[in-house]
RNA sequence: GGCUCCAUCAUCUAAUGGUUAGGAUUUCAGAUUUUCAUUCUGGUCAUAGGGGUUCAAAUCCCCUUGGAGUCACCA
């Protein structure tokens, strides 16, 4: 059984480098009807780690990402940890190291004067010795002191590393007895029945520290599949300042979570030419090791182009629904599903698709001034007029078929063009030239109403 | 700085050692549209540089350059 793993730090929402890896986690789970499991990570005991759970969840719900089984707290497992701290004391695998921070601090110094890596010494490693007074130890754990560690990664393959370049005996208990991260994440995904870590390459470093606590531990170790960064503009890693990270925050921008998650999928994997993925597809198509090696660029005009297609392609009743979200409530509106046929190919994002609507659905407050410099001129009145008069003597008009044929009759009457009048009627309906089509804005707003702004707009 | 990773259009990416280096986004032009958008058609744009290996290299090897990540009693 495939076992996979989200284990974030309690940050107060989830980071959509996160969602990316928990996606990949996610995928390959259920594709092998495995378990995705949800761990805090927060030894270090800050608060509200619930709160920063409950976020994580809120948008795995929104995305419609579901982990298996209880959440797991680190902060409540710490006997779990101790007891292992403890194994490997007693094996002679680990042992209490009395420097204070001071002694360590001097000698880091000393070390990066003579330009040498900064390392624990192992003064303590053998020590048998009576500890000296007024002073916690740490525990450390036994590091090899040579050879080479192997991370054997499904995405960027055998990465070597020598211990003599990396490790020391490094601290798995703080002199307060809480273990540190290289310990805990080992154990726990151990424990837990992990055996595909998915994680962002930031952690591949850290892998040999890991691997030394399974090898102590006698675990045996997972599969590693170290997946390439997402950079922002600069190349760098994307963090905070880079605007939206936090994915909630796409929810009220208007994006679908299928357009996010296929966005996300799509950096760093790929299937052919293939640009669009359902669900159903990624669970199908998706494996770790066809990741790249390479970091991406975060580029949100693919998410855009991606989330019309969504829109463009999603059922009224749907937007709908959705829409209600960004305060346009259309379900007992009778003209909906004019209105979203209209509006649904012009928007990019739901929050535009709400704006389109209210421009269609509320009477223009004023008119923009380059429209009426540019689509109502003089002429514009009669033709107006005439217009007008044609819908009064017209009945029966419910389609935008039906508006159009009158626009067309009037249009020959007058012997002119459609510009002619549908630039000014443009302006009297949405005060813009721009929008969408007259005849289903008519149909959807009714005779009684269209006639409402042209005298609005004739007695401007 | 040490260690590690990475390198194909502006961006996301494709290409059993043999293709006119493909697709998508963006952009540009044209068509469609009463407008805007959509849609359709077409165009511009890439193998970082230098050495090898090979009949043949984007692909394998080495070097250079560039970029990124990481080096805690943080996670």
């Amino acid at each position: 059984m495939i076992v996979t793993r989200f284990a974030p730090s309690p940050t107060g929402y989830l980071h959509i480098g996160g969602l990316r890896t928990a996606l990949l986690s996610y995928l390959w789970a259920r594709r092998n009807g495995g378990k995705f499991l949800l761990r805090i990570e927060d030894t270090d005991f800050s608060r509200n780690d619930e709160a920063a759970a409950l976020a994580i969840v809120e948008a795995f719900k929104w995305v419609g990402l579901e982990h298996d089984g209880v959440i797991e707290y680190q902060s409540s497992r710490l006997e779990i940890y101790q007891q292992h701290v403890q194994k490997l004391l007693d094996s002679g695998k680990a042992y209490k190291c009395y420097m204070s921070k001071e002694e360590l601090d001097a000698l880091r110094e000393e070390q990066t004067a003579r330009k040498e890596r900064p390392r624990y010494d192992n003064r303590y490693r053998d020590f048998t010795g009576t500890p000296p007074e007024g002073c916690e130890a740490v525990i450390r754990i036994k590091a090899p002191l040579e050879g080479t560690i192997v991370v054997h990664d499904g995405v960027k393959g055998d990465v070597v590393f020598n211990v003599s370049d990396i490790l020391d005996d490094f601290i798995i208990a703080r002199s307060d007895g809480t273990p540190t991260y290289n310990f805990v994440v080992a154990v726990d995904d151990a424990l837990m029945g992990v055996t595909d870590v998915i994680r962002g390459d930031d952690h591949l470093s850290n892998t040999p520290k890991q691997i030394v606590v399974y090898r102590a531990l006698g675990f045996e170790l997972p599969r590693f599949f170290h997946v390439p960064m997402i950079h922002n503009h600069d190349g760098k890693k994307l963090s905070k300042r880079d605007g939206a990270t936090d994915v909630m925050m796409y929810k009220t921008m208007g994006y679908t979570p299928e357009a996010l998650l296929n966005f996300l999928v799509r950096l760093g994997w790929s299937h052919g030419d293939q640009e669009i993925f359902s669900m159903e597809e990624m669970l199908e198509l998706f494996d770790p090791s066809d990741i790249n090696r390479s970091a991406s660029v975060y580029n949100t005009e693919k998410l855009d182009w991606l989330n019309s297609h969504y829109l463009k392609n999603m059922s009224n009743e749907k937007l709908c629904e959705l829409l209600e979200f960004h305060g346009v409530m259309l379900v007992s509106h009778d003209k909906k599903e004019i209105l979203l046929d209209a509006v649904k190919e012009r928007a990019k994002t739901l929050v535009e698709m709400a704006t389109l609507i209210n421009e269609v659905l509320v009477r223009p407050l004023d008119f923009d001034e380059a429209a009426l410099k540019k689509g109502y001129k003089e002429e514009s009145k009669g033709i107006l007029e005439a217009f007008a008069t044609a819908l009064k003597n017209s009945s029966e008009l419910h389609l935008p078929s039906d508006y159009h044929h009158v626009m067309e009759t009037v249009v020959a009457q007058l012997e002119i063009g459609f510009g002619k009048i549908g630039q000014p009627l443009r302006v009297a309906l949405l005060g813009k030239l721009s929008g969408p089509g007259l005849d289903s804005v008519m149909a959807i707003i009714g005779v009684e109403e269209t006639l409402a702004r042209i005298n609005a707009l004739l007695k401007h």
